[in-house]
DNA sequence: CCCAACTTGCTATACAGCAAGCAAGTCCTC
DNA sequence: GAGGACTTGCTTGCTGTATAGCAAGTTGGG
């Protein structure tokens, strides 16, 4: 993941920012792999090549550097939403090609960035307080609502339809990244055959196409 | 969770059956809220009613214990599951019909037992190895794809098709429910609301309906 | 020589697992 | 049928290990 947020790394904070960015990558790959729990000040300063207490010294505390590592990633993942939001604006496309073009964009987005997934994961499950703290994600988030909504022109009388939508496009991409180790095995599929993350792609994006752009509406069954 | 799995609580084991129920209900309990790594043994045995130490005693060691958990979850599973591909085989609906119930049961299924569906998380973010060694977890997941490639008569010229589109449903339905404290926070949405639930099994419906029996064929953006 | 950038020593806490203890039966023998 | 031997079910004490965080020490550049 790529680095956007100075604050974290310069101003008149402990550790010259050589060092504190070290820390930071290791802690992002470590608390991403592990979780929060499971990973060590220890094991962060070995991995960063500095000493055990070098990320207390840096960060303060265990739950700072945490907290700095979530920012930092969020940071980037707006810059993110951003730059792709200005893209799809300037493309002058068809609403299915737009949509087509965000899905595909996403996709690749999350397959090359596992640690993003990973540590919301960790947070969803250990109840998220920590990136209620961060609020680049739910600028993250709002922006990437309102460029579907926007983009798509959907139905303002529906308001969570893009919601939804959203939603859908997320856990559609996601699950087979989170799920590796456990679904995907069960199924017998290999994440890493040649072809599936295109065929998933492909799948993901007929998928949505065909249920937004056509809007059926099918009654629930009784 | 209801309780199928008879060779976890009788036989020659150690404790009495009462017991060695109560102390898997608390850890699937607690295993399910804080993970492995978080969940002590102290904590279970006081969440069960006994001492710090009958834990241990009854199921060997932690991991032991976290084992027989994840059996009698999908020991249950396997059979929902099994019971589900009957009821769905004896229908006689028509391809669309049946889609539409397996999902809408599934649905209900897992906001019904969050606890399956959080253990289930947690081995994924932490490499799955104890699922591994849980058979029945691979049987429910084939049987699974096995009843949908079956009732809607997939072309098995694409074997993928069917894993592709159980993956969709179950993340579809899954997402909401992983993600209620980061993801639909950020967004704005309260997954307690009424009529949440519904809403978003409909839009699940909806686009798994769609995109499966119209099969459009979109290429990939450039 | 002094200050920032680290490192190392120390303490308190938590936990898993083992082993010894204990109370309430159950069986076996006379 | 009584009393001791033995088992079952559980509890409590103990030990080794891991870790966060603080405080004192060290080193190198200006």
């Amino acid at each position: 993941m790529a680095s956007v947020a100075p604050h974290l790394l310069d101003a008149d904070q402990p550790g010259s920012r050589a060092t504190r960015e070290a820390v930071l990558d290791a802690a992002e790959r470590l608390f991403a792999e592990r979780g929060f729990e499971a990973t060590s000040l220890h094991d962060v300063g070995t991995a960063a090549g500095v000493s055990r207490g070098t990320p207390g010294y840096c960060f303060g505390s265990k739950a700072d550097l945490y907290r700095a590592v979530l920012e930092r990633c969020f940071s980037d993942v707006r810059a993110a939403v951003r730059s792709g939001r200005e893209r799809a604006l300037a493309s002058g496309e068809s609403a299915d090609k737009v949509l087509a073009g965000i899905v595909s964009e996403y996709f690749d987005f999350i397959t090359a960035n596992p640690n993003f997934v990973r540590l919301i994961e960790w947070e969803a499950l250990t109840g998220g307080h920590t990136l209620e703290a961060v609020p680049p994600h739910v600028e993250a988030a709002q922006e990437a609502l309102a460029a579907l909504s926007d983009e798509l022109a959907l139905d303002p009388d529906h308001p969570g339809e893009a919601a939804h939508l959203l939603l859908s496009v997320i856990g559609l991409c996601w699950f087979p990244l989170v799920h590796s180790q456990t679904m995907l095995r069960a199924l017998g599929i290999d994440p890493a055959a040649p072809g599936f993350l295109q065929a998933r792609k492909r799948h993901v994006i007929d998928l949505v196409l065909s249920g937004t752009l056509g809007r059926p509406h099918t009654r629930l069954p009784s």
